[in-house]
DNA sequence: GTGGTCTAGACCACA
DNA sequence: GTGGTCTAGACCACG
């Protein structure tokens, strides 16, 4: 699993969500340090003040914990990640029916469309 | 059809939308005048420069023409509007999948999760 | 002769433009009586305020002459309406100079181009 | 090369012509930064909406890039740029034998004309 | 009253 | 400090 962000969205969001989803699938395990916050700029190319409020966003929803002049750490629950990425992908969805209603499409034409959709 | 834009998201682009798909649905015909800039604003309860550019944006894409003093008209190729309405559709499902594999499910997970989908 | 306005540019001095070139051509002579400005309006398709105002621009010019119930006709003195077109060649071709050189090329540069000028 | 807008003509185009004969000129190299939106409005004596405006004409027509929180970049293709500068000569010119058809000169007395023109 | 242009100034998320 | 978005309101030529 690589990083790579779509230029054209905000990078800490993005950020966030491939955290979360290492974290959900065992890159990092409960009560693992996480990459400092210089390394993890340095090593998804991005300005540290990004991975700081990446960081902070997590700790926030309980998915890392910070200790102070120790580093930042998966929670013991990693479950949390695993609701909190289900949480993403219920809201994009949302989002993404919302969308297509604006563009003319009720639930059953949506779900149409999806299943043939290709590429 | 009623205009309930996202507070959360840009007017303009909905404004759009809107539009667009009122024109594809044949709310508005080939060569009819939509109403004018500050109408609009009015109706859509949005500053006139808002309206103005979202017709400039559709005039960019062929949807509509605007004749100074004298109002902006819909095309007579319609085609074109429920083209790009299409068009839309595709690049926001793109986007869709694009995000849901950011979220670690690809286009067979996804297909799943959409046909359960309820609400 | 006919007339064709560019439907992009503003219809009054394209009118104007045209009447001065008729007079200056001899379509009308000096004495004539134009068509009325209900009757120009027809003919060219335009708005009756727009051949008012364009008679009225060219009776500031000393052009034509409106005379009160009567109409408006072509000054004795028809060497005006060939000035005036004199001039405004030489005003869109200043212009003309003055864009091109905001593009980059001075007096000697265009006068090439415009020699090798094609179509 | 000075920026020295016509009062009489909208600002926005003229500030896009410019920009794009600097870049043409290799005024800003392929892949430099432009002045922000705000630098460039002060230094322009121009509100910062009309520099924004330019800038998204010169990135639709693929001449910079805008990259939200970093800046307005020139294109890797720097040719896109003399492109579209020969395009808005030929455009002038084309506008330029138009009007003066319409005073009555058809190409060949403009070539004349042009070649004997002083001043 | 129409679209076209510009200014002024505000707020936002992001870096 | 950056671009992105929006509002408010002004003036213009044209019809």
């Amino acid at each position: 699993m690589s990083w790579k962000p779509d230029k054209d969205k905000p990078i800490c969001p993005q950020l966030c969500e491939y955290i979360c989803l290492s974290i959900a699938t065992g890159v990092y395990g409960a009560g693992d340090k996480l990459p400092s916050v210089r390394e993890m700029a340095v090593t998804a190319g991005v300005n540290p003040n990004t991975v700081k409020r990446a960081y902070e966003i997590l700790e926030f929803r309980g998915i890392v914990t910070s200790v102070r002049n120790q580093g930042t750490f998966v929670s013991e629950n990693t479950l949390i990640a695993k609701e909190s990425l289900e949480n993403m992908r219920r809201q994009k969805t949302a989002e993404y029916f919302t969308d297509m209603k604006a563009l003319g499409m009720d639930a059953e034409a949506v779900k149409k469309y999806i299943e043939e959709w290709n590429a």
